[in-house]
DNA sequence: GTGGTCTAGACCACT
DNA sequence: GTGGTCTAGACCACG
């Protein structure tokens, strides 16, 4: 379910949080899940329990998930809108990017065209 | 003309990399012109010069730049051809960038509407 | 009458102990009153009997409660005063908490007209 | 100027945290300043430098400092002004704190007393 | 020299 | 069993 590359330059921790960001839109995840623990996950990727507990507790300091001493780490109810409050603050970031690639000589309708296609690639996965 | 943000995580030679990229796209640069000496910058910008060499080294490295014994540094004819298609080569990372917005619920005709303003404002700035 | 919060950092047994001392405070609980079984607890708030049972030890041992082999768990006649006097206990902790406050720039008075507030609140809820 | 108490229960980068941000306020740290560096610090607490990075890492996030790789960490200069806002965001808690007192049979006027003398400490500090 | 990431292995409190 | 904290020591990129 959830697979890291321990070849590339992002850090492990900023990949598994992103991973798992991932798996709560999908809704592999739901509220109140019970995420996997520590240790197994440290097991079952072959990464340091250290590296997992820093992207748990990430996690859990950006209110998308709530740790309850002894038994685990669940999904916040929260979770998805606080995703979609975050998404929202990145559009410039993904503007500057955009800005960038149409500086560079890609055309305005290519993106377009591929916004399209990623977006009925989407709803048809639902 | 070239600024550096000394609080950005981003490294100052990125940062310097970047920024002339840009000028080059954007013709501030053009084919062949002299690129602001190693030690005037490292000057202009309180930076330390093997900042300013290691950015300069991989530009030279990536054919965007081409440098001349005891003359100095100088834009490639071609700068422009490679930094069209590195922009191609973005394309897929643009593409997950996108999708994770429609993940987290932003529309697409809303992504589609920012880029046809970005791509407008572009055109009026020629 | 007793919640719990799941979801906050608190141990569960320590929310426990707060909700019991306020109880007792307010007469919601008076001396020599009967506290719910461990075992009612336990069902009525879904949490572990042992977590209850280690609340309790916790106020008995603190001079809160007696318990009585066979019978259960009473409020201590003396229960008021104790919770007074440990309430005096804490006012270098609460004075830190204030002075940390001034520092950050809150004013005096904001913070005395909050404590009339509140003290007028409590007196018109007798 | 930093000190730690390691029998304390609270964490000891929770210390840290805590001990510079109270720095920060009372001008010991100004705007730009450069912090100890990890492994100055690991030394002169005789803490291990991962506790240390924790506390700065915790810092940077809260936009209080910045750090600048293979320079050092730097105090933020909206460091004061974010510290401020914080502590309005306590008030609340702080009203829950006076208010249990209250409820213990602490008097009104004693808070308000201790309060008067807190800030007068503080303002003949200044 | 600096901060940042990671591993390995330990201890604690909570359930 | 769980998450959270800490130590000891390593490696990397940056300046």
């Amino acid at each position: 379910m959830i697979t890291i590359d321990l070849m590339s330059r992002k850090p492990i921790y900023d990949q598994l949080i992103e991973k798992i960001k991932q798996l709560i839109l999908s809704d592999v995840f739901s509220a109140n899940d019970h995420l996997p623990s520590v240790r197994s996950l440290s097991c079952q990727l072959s990464v340091n329990p250290n590296t997992i507990q820093k992207a748990y507790t990430h996690l859990c300091n950006a209110g998308l998930t709530y740790s309850v001493a002894g038994k685990g780490c669940f999904v916040s109810p929260q979770a998805k809108e606080i995703l979609g409050q975050d998404a929202k603050q990145e559009l410039p970031q993904f503007g500057a990017f955009a800005r960038r690639l149409l500086d560079s000589g890609i055309d305005a309708e290519q993106l377009k065209s591929l916004i399209d296609q990623l977006d009925s690639e989407r709803r048809s996965s639902l």
